[in-house]
DNA sequence: GTCTATAACGTGATAGAC
DNA sequence: GTCTATCACGTTATAGAC
């Protein structure tokens, strides 16, 4: 992953942020990261204290860029089912899975509450603007009163992160596809009743 | 973890059992299960080929225990969402996460189709077996015709899987809950259409 | 800022004594 | 069947030269 161009900090970062998504916390080495940034040993200490400060800067940046990218579709055009459809079925790695949620499975990122917020605080605006979204579908008369936004909200973001699970599972993308029309399904139901 | 009354086999593929809910494939070392199980290297290696060949028997058992514990729900009274109602909110160890789902986010356990097989096999069998719960609600009129029982079946192993990720990285149950109560208020309102 | 050297310890496995 | 010894290599970091 050498890329000239670049700061030899900011290759570091790119790196772990790669390596993190691909084989997780505890599964990434130092010397990996060294490797695949093509700096030294003291290059990464120079510019981090450690493994966890660089996997710090590393998390906080693939959230930002999460978030943003969601919002691309919760800021759309169209109603509530349709942004939320638009969010689901947008092209993503779906067998990488999610490079946030796959965190939250490490022992070693839930043991230390800095490495642990960056995580729950991502999930908990994702949640926070479904529900924004939801509310408003509400609202409009998209979608029937009786739903809760709060907890569809949750729903939705783990239907997602589960969907992810399951694909890896089976080395396959259709359970993913399966789980986002299932949810889909109800909630067009509950538009129609 | 070491018990008395145990063969030493028995024990080294408990305490697997237990390490790799806690810590996964990848953070479970041979010499961590062995120090678990009061078991030599040497015990560990005439019992077993290796750490796969002891994971394997490992994760079968989980497997196994898990089906059974769900077909209980499944297999219980009332109707079909009462049965999926029970067989979600039932009681569980929220915060340690699914034994199973866990590895579905190892690159070694996915990488490994000896290892994967057992993993995918048991989504497989509970989503087959929702399926038919499902099938069955919608045949005695407890659930809309429009209801697809295949994919709503993924959709719930997905809502619990996912249920678990946001769960851990909040560090709190409420996220799980708010995420089983959001599906199953839509499954109600399909029903009630 | 970057590099190499070194260190103390862990990993996954083999060999062979008991 | 169980144990200890040994091995080659990896991990996470520190020290200090360039």
């Amino acid at each position: 992953m050498y890329t000239p161009g670049m700061e030899t900090s900011e290759r570091l970062i790119e790196s772990t942020r790669r390596l993190l998504w691909e084989r997780g916390y505890t599964g990434t080495s130092p010397k990996a990261i060294q490797q695949d940034a093509g700096a030294g040993q003291g290059s990464m200490y120079h510019h981090f204290r450690g493994k966890p400060d660089l996997a710090l800067a590393a998390i906080r940046r693939t959230a930002d860029e999460m978030l943003a990218k969601a919002e691309e579709q919760f800021a759309g055009p169209g109603t509530a089912l349709e942004r939320i459809s638009a969010y689901l079925l947008r092209e993503r790695d779906v067998l990488k899975g999610c490079p946030i949620g796959r965190l939250a499975q490490d022992p070693d990122i839930v043991a230390d509450p800095e490495l642990r917020r960056p995580v729950d605080e991502t999930f908990d605006r994702l949640r926070g603007r479904l529900a924004e979204v939801l509310t408003e579908g509400r609202e409009r008369g998209e979608l029937g009163d009786t739903l809760d936004p709060e907890d569809t909200a949750s729903t939705v973001v783990a239907v997602l992160q589960g969907g992810y699970v399951l694909a890896r599972a089976a080395g396959s993308t259709e359970s993913y596809r399966q789980a986002v029309q299932g949810v889909l399904g109800l909630l067009a139901a509950h538009a129609a009743a």
